[in-house]
DNA sequence: ACCTGAACACCGTTCAAGT
DNA sequence: ACCTGAACACCGTTCAAGT
């Protein structure tokens, strides 16, 4: 990769990175991403196939912030309940802001093609890695995939529906109270 | 109303219904129905200023279904548990083979502008029937409002990520749980 | 009153032409 | 290699002109 094609790459994520954080996926035009950005709309579309593949560098760094969420949650002092309300409230923090991606992650779960992959790995791998822990203090038989959906589902009608924190909390406290009963 | 005018709106209703029913809301134009229902683009948007105003009129038995299936389930003999998991399979499946509705509806639950609000209305009024009806026996403090916006959550992602039954059912005896949970 | 259909505004994406 | 920007295809909505 040519060093003003890197240049233009990278100033690209950046503006579209507040773009996106302003005015939420729907509210921002490629057209505009590329004037904001100083460059032609097939300089775009060069570097990034379709406009959430673009929207997918933006949350570049979302991907290590789940990480530690959940590292910070299984962590905590506290009952198995305890730890998955802080780790799906911290999931639902980790998108606020960036209206539009809560539904996008969550929709490309089971979809193999879907530009945001990596983060539906992470996400579910995330999950996993809640089951493998806190085992048998859980519904018997649940699946990372079971879990990341139902979060998943709250945070996209909290971004939605711009909910308080209050209310998203509340939630997640009956998704997680539906977790760990028998 | 004039009587062409009233030919005029059913046919257009009926035909969308079909077009919707077929590739989901966002699948059909309103083009395609006004060609499909032999008029002007023009006299579709006399009938209904926007194309959720249409889908609103195609979901039109929608309502009376809703009611149907709260008077079942807390007619039924057994748990509120129970009770909780059979209204809310038949909520899920009311919307099913309407593709984009469950999202629409869900996000239409605070926006009083919302073509849907007669829906929205319905639905949390049949939430807070089962509260009053299941009472003690729910999490104190719940409302209808997150009942339906939790459950409504299942159904957009079911609807979205096209879960089978098992899948579906699975999330909302999560959810059941956790609102009978202390 | 009601209808028609061309036109507008907007948007994601592509591509021929340039450097 | 990489870039530009006009053009394409599509879609929700409007409106001047007709009956």
């Amino acid at each position: 990769m040519r060093a003003d094609a890197r240049r233009n790459r990278d100033r690209i994520v950046e503006i579209a990175r507040a773009l996106f954080k302003d005015k939420g996926f729907s509210g921002v035009s490629m057209d505009e991403v590329a004037k904001a950005a100083g460059v032609g709309a097939g300089t775009l579309y060069r570097h990034f196939p379709t406009k959430e593949a673009l929207y997918d560098a933006v949350l570049e760094a979302w991907t290590d912030k789940v990480k530690a969420a959940v590292d910070r949650a299984l962590g905590l002092d506290g009952s198995a309940r305890d730890k998955l309300v802080s780790w799906f409230g911290d999931y639902v923090d980790l998108l606020n802001g960036h209206k539009g991606a809560a539904a996008r992650i969550t929709l490309a779960l089971g979809d193999p093609d879907s530009p945001f992959v990596a983060k539906c790995t992470r996400y579910l791998g995330a999950n996993q890695r809640v089951i493998d822990e806190l085992g048998p203090a859980l519904r018997p038989g649940v699946s990372a995939m079971e879990i990341s959906r139902l979060v998943g589902a709250v945070a996209a009608v909290a971004d939605a529906s711009a909910l308080d924190p209050d209310e998203v909390g509340s939630m997640l406290g009956v998704v997680a109270d539906g977790l760990v009963a028998a």
